[in-house]
Formats: structure tokens, C-alpha cells, sequence
DNA sequence: CGACATGTTGAGACACATCAAACTGAGTGG
DNA sequence: CCACTCAGTTTGATGTGTCTCAACATGTCG
């Protein structure tokens, strides 16, 4: 498959599964992979409880993922951006214990996961690429455990956005000036505060010169948002 | 290696790598394994920035995995009970971004992180297993998420306590009645709480008739702490 | 037995949640 | 094109859960 839509033409493969590949080795994933359709706002990747059968590579747009307590509240647990890969927390019981749903019109790749644990038992790389993927998920799950522990609202909700900041800088895009997909609510959920105490910090950081909001518009001011 | 210590005599070995292993796949899993010398409290069986050398498997004892922030503040970030497999997170970047400590008296497994690769290659149950693990923690985290963000403190230390009971009773010891291998102040830590309200709960926890603490020594008296 | 870490308990402070009300903007239909 | 709606957002007033500070009790280990 050579087309626009293949691994090689992707600006996001080096950050995806593909990084470090031989050309042989994309060609064999391009093989497996399954272009969708775009998915709409609100629309769901899989839901919680059903099997697993593929994991998802975004390739534009932006995706959250989410878990349900006992009594049905949302807990967003992850924001997605191009080049990130969703689904893994499914391989332990082949079956997904959370939610993917667009935030806006975006695009995926559907990894078959069949397909892709036969492609490991030939390309070691692979292997190697899905473990080291997860393990640095797992890197990731403890900065976030710190930021909630330690954080004041204020500082969580500043390295929130210098997160998102560096994570739009290495997808090519600019890392000061970005548009929010996801609403204050979903910004509140998944750092433990409330939506009024995300709206009142976002402006009081503009208050204090770091940042500047226009709605979903955000431009960081200050290098660093610490202090 | 056919002596008391191989992985079919451990108790653990159901919780641990082996998990539906052939008798040949645990021999040679066997032949890799280093045990080690009992590690003393305090005492660490890898620190930060250190490069990945092996992944430890939990004998008996128990560990806590903590990371520092940038101003040197602990912030723990998992409990190890036998059967666990500690170190996954230094696959990202072939270096430790955790500590790892011996909370008691307690012996590992080194699974030296080399060996494991190359078995894996031969062995696709290893592989699978190693995934399954690794997604399990990304489950974990994920609920650890959730419990940060939307209970109280009488709740997450309720959870905290029915968790680890339940983990002693998949290990095969009492899931009601056991002894907390970490102090007030590490549950507190790891919890978001502070050491005062941590003791001012369980007090509470145990007026209510829910527990009976007595120092160390734990009895969870209703079948589920909630409510 | 003394020394030092760990744990308990109380009083006051504060960060953030909750409640309430008004504002904005995007989409819909007449 | 304008009213209408409704989700999302902002801002203010008040309440509260948990932290902090402080003092004391207990346990542990040389």
C-alpha cells in the first residue's frame, strides 16, 4: 500500500509505532493496518466492556479515554494526540476496561491486534516498540499520580498546559499557541478540580501575564509556567 | 535448577511470569532468574537514572516504588507484594525512572532484562505474559487515577486497605487480617494524604466499627469497607 | 535506659468545592 | 435574518474537607 494515507507519508510515524523501522518492517504494518473513516465528536472508538480487537493510532484529531466508577462518574484518565496509540490497557483481560471517544473530527488507524502480535513473532522491533510504548505509559501514570498528590490547582493546571504545549511542539506543531479540544469540564475531570476552579486559574494566569486565552484559544506566554 | 527456590516450588509463581507456563518454559525461565540475598528495609534495589539491568520479581517481603520531583519530594508511586514483577517502567528509556525499596525484610527475583528478551523470542507465551502484566499495571493506574480524583479521604484509605486485603488474599493469606509492612506516613504519601489525617481515619474507621487497628496489625471487620 | 523515629490528637487556617446567577456562542427552526 | 435553545463558560458568595502547626504519646533499637 503506497498511498497518502501509508506509515511513510505519515508526519507522525516516528512518534508511533513505525519509529525505528526498516522500510520493510513499515510496509508489513502498513499491510495490517485498517484506514477508517473519520470519527465525530463524541463518538466512540470502543466502550468499556467490549473485546479487544485492535488498537487505535491517532492520526489527527484528538481523542480522551475514560473509566467508570461503580456509581457512573467519568474519570478521564488520558488525552490522545496524533501519534499516539490507544488500547492498551485492553490486553490484560483482551477485553477494554475504558472508553475512547473523539473531541473533535479526527482520523485513526486501526491496528488489528491479531495481526499485530503475528507481526511480532517476525520484526523483534515491533516487540520491542509496543513494549517500550507502554512502558513509557506507565512512566507517564506516575508524573500524573505526582502532579495530583503534590500540585496546587494552580500548578497542576499550568504543567497541564505546558504538557500539551510540548506534546503539540514534537508533532511539528507550535508548542505556545494551540487550540483546546476538550472542553473546562474534561480539563476538570481529569485533574481532579472543578470547572470553576479551571475557569478562575485560566484567568487568573492571564491576569498574571503567562498565558492568554480566547476560549479554546491558548498561547503561553512564559517559557516555563512554573512559579 | 531443580531446588527449593526454582519458580515451581514458589507459592506465587500463579501471580508471577510463569502464569500458564509448560513445565520446559518455567525450567528455562529457572535457568535465567539470579536470586539474590535478602534485602533489608531501606534498602534499594535500584534508584534513578540507574540503566535497566534486570526487572525484579517480589519473593517475599514487600517494596514500595516511589519517584522524586524536581525538588526532591518522594511521591510513591506503588506498593510490591510477592508475585509482583518491579521495573517495568525503565523499558521507555533502558534507565530506571524509579526507586525501588524494601519496605521489610524480603527477597526477589532478578530476571535479568536481557535474558528475558532473548526468551522471548522463543517463548510466545513469555511475551504475552510480560504484556499482560505491564497492561494490568496501565489498569491500575488508571483506577489509582480515579480514586485520587474523586474520593475522600475516608475513601481512599478504605479502598486502600480493601485493595491490599484483597491482594494478601490472592497471595493466600488472610484478605482480613494482616500487618502493614509501610508506615503512616508512606500510606499518606501514596494516597495524597497527610500523615495526621491518615491516623485521624483509621481511628475513625475503627470507632465505626469497620476495622480494629492495633499499630501495625489490621483486621478489616466488614466485608466491604464502602459507605 | 535514653534517644529518635513514628504515631496520635486537638485547634485553627486555607485551598478548593459547592451553590447560585449571569453571560457567551453555536446550532436550530421559523 | 432573527428569536430560541442549550451546552459551555465566567464570576461571586459561602461552606467544608483536609492541611498545617503544635503538643504529646508510643514504640523501637542501640
Amino acid at each position: 500500500m503506497q498511498n497518502q494515507l501509508c506509515c511513510q507519508q505519515c508526519h507522525f510515524s516516528q512518534l508511533c509505532l513505525p519509529y525505528s523501522f526498516e522500510l520493510k518492517e513499515i510496509e508489513k504494518l502498513d499491510d495490517i493496518i485498517v484506514r477508517k473513516n473519520p470519527y465525530h465528536r463524541r463518538q466512540r472508538l470502543f466502550e468499556a466492556g467490549q473485546p479487544l480487537h485492535s488498537l487505535y493510532a491517532v492520526r489527527s484529531g484528538s481523542f480522551k479515554s475514560f473509566i467508570l466508577s461503580e456509581d457512573g462518574q467519568e474519570q478521564i484518565t488520558a488525552f490522545h494526540l496524533p501519534g499516539d496509540v490507544i488500547g492498551f490497557d485492553a490486553i490484560h483481560n483482551k477485553t477494554h476496561p475504558s472508553f475512547a471517544e473523539a473531541l473533535e473530527t479526527s482520523m485513526v488507524c486501526e491496528l488489528p491486534y491479531s495481526s499485530l502480535d503475528e507481526l511480532g513473532e517476525m520484526f523483534p522491533k515491533l516487540r520491542q516498540q509496543l513494549s517500550r510504548t507502554m512502558s513509557g505509559m506507565l512512566c507517564q501514570n506516575q508524573e500524573a499520580l505526582m502532579v495530583l498528590n503534590k500540585y496546587t490547582a494552580n500548578e497542576r493546571l499550568s504543567h497541564f498546559l505546558a504538557s500539551l504545549g510540548h506534546r503539540f511542539g514534537d508533532r511539528g506543531f507550535s508548542p505556545t499557541s494551540f487550540r483546546l479540544s476538550m472542553t473546562r469540564s474534561e480539563i476538570g475531570n481529569y485533574l481532579g478540580l472543578s470547572i470553576e476552579t479551571v475557569s478562575r486559574i485560566l484567568t487568573q494566569l492571564q491576569k498574571d501575564g503567562k498565558i492568554s486565552v480566547e476560549g479554546k484559544l491558548i498561547n503561553l506566554l512564559v517559557p516555563t509556567l512554573a512559579d
